[in-house]
DNA sequence: TTGCAATTCAAACGCTTGTATGAAACTATC
DNA sequence: GATAGTTTCATACAAGCGTTTGAATTGCAA
């Protein structure tokens, strides 16, 4: 089993090479080069190209799941099984915007490759996120304990556009940033994850004794 | 000057290619033996495959950059400058969602041709993506006339989150349907509009008056 | 130390890609 | 009907890609 060391510096250059300049330009000369190992290195411990990408993807979005599996289930315990629908949201955005926004400087290579990854979206990507259906299953659960007056259509379009918010976000941060003139903060992600999670508890919520509080202002004081 | 058969021969056939099979891929020697030319023809017509992706999706992206304004520009001189926000919001992304959404049967090549473009976005693209913020900063000035009071900062978050709802829709299309069950119907565009429509609104007047009706109801009709 | 399996290595393979070339075939003008 | 300009064509090019090969090296167990 040797040391490893090899399979290891692989991934971390791969990962760091796909975080800085895309999948579209980055071969496996570049990575090997990188990683100060030989071209076969990668058939061999990996088998092929897209199994590298797979699994760098694989790992860093697992850790994700989770994570937000973990919040839900820690509000749903503490809710005697059933938890606000803000926090449902809030567990299934959080973890990801934590994980991919935040001061350019200090993101770390993980947050900056699953940007590209939300952004390129290359075969053997799409082929696992196809399988994150099972997962936000989960989710569908909690909202439905969390709001059973609520019609399955609606959850299922509130799910949406939790995740839409979240990863539009994500993607086009850098077009947000230069058309708000900088007026967006993307560096405070406790306030992006408030304002989303804001948004979508009202259009879960609006028509039916209208969302407990503003929502919005409640969230922002995190600022 | 000829015919232009040939040229358009090819943007069709690419068109067409890539709309069915994606950018990663379609070869130039896929799209000549589509539009039955030689393979040097796409060289001596647009200068380089580059040139050719840009054409195809600058072509689409201003016909539905003129729809938005034009159904802007109507709503603002109907209502003497100033169009309530749902109607502008609707001018945002109504077009985008009828050009990219519906039966998939009858869905245009130009609109599958989008979807591809919303999902993989390759190189050329992109750039052209980047020089759409002029565009949006004229609904930013329709937002701020309709919505004073509010800051500027909301602006551009409720501009974010209507376009993030339109387009992960879009580009999630499928896999919304299979979380679902298909009790999402995404060939109801009419609904989905409306119902990215209400939530932005929401999303823009949460705090203050409260928006005027449940603003999905009023929207719904339309159908 | 010997033997064996795991790992590394340089080199090459085979294929595909977008692009360039220069001759041939048109088209229209005078 | 010769001429000039445009367009088409078969073909080749050069580069880059992921992958494979088989020999060399390493590390560990007997």
């Amino acid at each position: 089993m040797a040391s490893d060391h090899t399979r290891s510096a692989i991934l971390a250059a791969a990962e760091r090479l796909y975080a800085d300049r895309g999948f579209g330009d980055v071969t496996l000369r570049d990575i090997v080069a990188e990683a100060g190992v030989n071209l076969a290195a990668v058939n061999y411990h990996f088998g092929s190209k897209d199994e590298l990408i797979a699994e760098l993807f694989v790992t860093r979005s697992v850790q994700t799941n989770r994570e937000r599996l973990r919040e839900l289930k820690a509000a749903e315990e503490e809710g005697g099984g059933r938890a606000p629908i803000e926090v449902i949201l809030r567990a299934l955005v959080g973890p990801t915007l934590r994980g991919c926004l935040g001061p350019e400087n200090q993101r770390s290579t993980a947050a900056r490759f699953m940007i590209r990854a939300s952004i390129e979206s290359v075969p053997p990507i799409r082929r696992i996120k196809n399988r994150e259906i099972d997962h936000l299953r989960k989710f569908v659960g909690a909202m439905r304990r969390a709001l059973p007056e609520r019609s399955d259509v609606d959850i299922y379009w509130g799910l949406n556009f939790a995740l839409a918010m979240a990863h539009h976000t994500i993607r086009e941060s850098e077009r947000l940033t230069k058309l708000s003139e900088g007026k967006c903060d993307l560096d405070d992600v406790e306030d992006v994850v408030a304002r989303v999670v804001s948004v979508a508890t009202m259009a879960l919520t609006a028509g039916k004794a209208e969302a407990k509080a503003p929502a919005r202002a409640l969230a922002r004081d995190a600022r």
